[in-house]
DNA sequence: CACTCGCTTGAGATCGATCTCATTGGCGAG
DNA sequence: CTCGCCAATGAGATCGATCTCAAGCGAGTG
């Protein structure tokens, strides 16, 4: 492998000489800098990156941690993070923790080792993530994707997550619905399911003089993020307050609960209501299309890499929120049946 | 930011033997190595990796070059290789190109000069490809995902594609299917629909003696990769002599060829039965659920990392492929009725 | 003719970790 | 008591690119 210092001695130059037909060609004479490039060529040089950074102290390199890609939010989130870094010169680390906690440590660390020049994170929680706090101690700066700024104050860029979810659930309130439940993974390890749950808790509340009465459930909680449960949702089903419909605190448990319903007799959106968190585009796809609150993530994904760049270039932190919008699906049709009667249970 | 020559000061030792503790902890004295480690802990020292990568010639970094994360099958390829890569100490710099040839050589190059130790490619079309020609003369290992060793050789892991898509024709066949189309993305493009559409002739053409005469048909090309277009199916459907199934070059077409079909009214399996290829995730919270041929990714992706770590330490380049199977769903259904007649096309 | 200004180039230091080779100190054997 | 060996440590070079600072050189000017 050939370096500056072969492509300068053929070149019959210095190696500083050299470099600068790279770094500012203006400086050096025109003869001398062909003669440079020739040699380069010749010798089929290809830049070391690791002295280079090393010298000057950047990598272009972006750290980017999320939870996993197996949910397309987070791939989409990629794509287009990486499209915007690359074209101002900066190149994506990658790093899935599978919602781990200890993962997203090891992994921030590591990324740290490699000197990026600035982190993206996509975290579980963000209250309550030690990462987090230790990493404001040091000069790396970073941005939070799908995170809310919280009481504390790290840079974050976001839609509003609790506003979405009011969206979701006044939609369902607008169709008539009355009983609506809340579905999520483990809320406790998820800031933003909170968020969510605020979000139906808000808009169910707004109507609380209605006759029936409207009052939020508790949350239904599911073991997994993305995969729901039909054991777990069983005894909510076919009472008399049974609701009719859901709200779910992401599109791929929305996509998984209406296939395990499914599998268990139960038709969405006949006997069900759904409504999904994201917009991922398979959903358009499903059968029934999935109604859902479409998050813009090429344009959160601009603006964290944005966001980042400035911090990177001495700016101070922002946090930035996006708005997000209902995309309507067959998986949400109007409730007209009176509220009195029992429903129908094809179990029983 | 503190660095190795910090710890040494204040551990009042020479910058060798603080290097030492941490890669040969055996050759320092206890004391002295404790009062390192002191040291350390004290100034929150970080190894800066790229003194490291830049002494040692390695970087233990892997390139990984996919098409896009949109596709869930290169999602889970890169968390299996991630998982694999990481318990071994190695990281992955990815990197995707929207199937652009272009963005193939620019990203190649760009991840060669960041000097990854490996590169683990899953390209367009392995065979009209000029980065691989280049990469041979090169000195950086890597190892294709996807691709079958073709005439060239390159190291490769991969199913056998044709073989597969001749198990899911073989699998409608049995089905009592007669009249069978294949449907494919930008087939020139890609090496991998060439091949499935091979293993779709072959299936074909071993009942040709049957009655009535069973003959492979055109492919039916697609604009997109993993977008159907019904505008460019409409014509075969209908007729006297329309499909009655259809094999996908991959799933997320043949989802988006079952949403596109129902949303102008013919509906799956019931008119047209449909297999994908690929396996992924999604196909089985689908309604109808999808049937189609299942590729051991985690596996794949597992072995291409050992390859490819085999070849930097030396070893010489093999090539593997991994067996895959059918999985059934409810998008293929057997077909009972006689041929002579003509299919009920809800359009006329 | 001497001097300065500006353009072009080179020598050497630098970034952080690691390796080689040499040196020091201590201890046991003769 | 002295020699020699081994364990422990340090000085300096190295990886590749870049930057600083100074020097060389030609042209223009007083």
């Amino acid at each position: 492998m050939s370096d500056l210092k072969d492509v300068a001695r053929v070149a019959g130059v210095s190696r500083a000489t050299a470099a600068r037909c790279f770094a500012s060609p203006e400086v050096v004479r025109p003869t001398t800098r062909e003669q440079v490039f020739a040699a380069a060529r010749e010798l089929g040089f290809r830049p070391n990156l690791l002295g280079r950074q090393l010298r000057l102290q950047t990598t272009q390199l972006i750290g980017v941690v999320v939870p996993s890609l197996l949910n397309p939010v987070f791939a989409e989130q990629f794509q287009a993070m990486e499209r915007a870094a690359r074209s101002r010169g900066y190149n994506l680390l990658l790093a899935t923790t599978d919602y781990s906690a200890e993962r997203e440590s090891a992994v921030v660390e590591e990324l740290l080792r490699q000197r990026v020049d600035g982190l993206v994170l996509t975290v579980t929680d963000a209250h309550s993530n030690r990462v987090l706090q230790s990493l404001s101690t040091e000069d790396t700066p970073f941005v939070l994707a799908y995170h809310q700024p919280g009481s504390t104050e790290y840079s974050a860029v976001s839609v509003d997550n609790r506003a979405g979810m009011a969206l979701a659930t006044r939609y369902l309130l607008d169709a008539g619905h009355r009983r609506i439940g809340m579905v999520a993974g483990p809320t406790l390890q998820s800031d933003r399911a909170r968020q969510r749950y605020a979000g139906y808790c808000d808009a169910m509340g707004e109507r609380g003089t209605s006759q029936p009465p409207i009052t939020a459930m508790p949350i239904i909680e599911m073991p997994s993020h993305t995969q729901a449960d039909f054991a777990a949702l069983a005894p909510l089903l076919g009472g008399h307050h049974a609701p009719t419909a859901l709200v779910c605190s992401n599109d791929l448990l929305a996509i998984s609960l209406i296939a395990e319903l499914r599998r268990h007799g139960w038709a969405v959106p006949q006997q069900l209501s759904i409504i999904g968190f994201d917009g991922i585009a398979i959903g358009t796809q499903m059968h029934p299309t999935l109604c859902s609150v479409v998050q813009p993530v090429a344009a959160l994904a601009t603006t964290v890499i944005d966001q980042l760049l400035a911090q990177i270039a001495g700016a101070a932190p922002t946090s930035h929120c996006l708005p997000c919008h209902i995309r309507p699906g067959e998986s949400s049709q109007p409730y007209n049946q009176p509220y009195e009667e029992t429903l129908h249970d094809p179990l029983q």
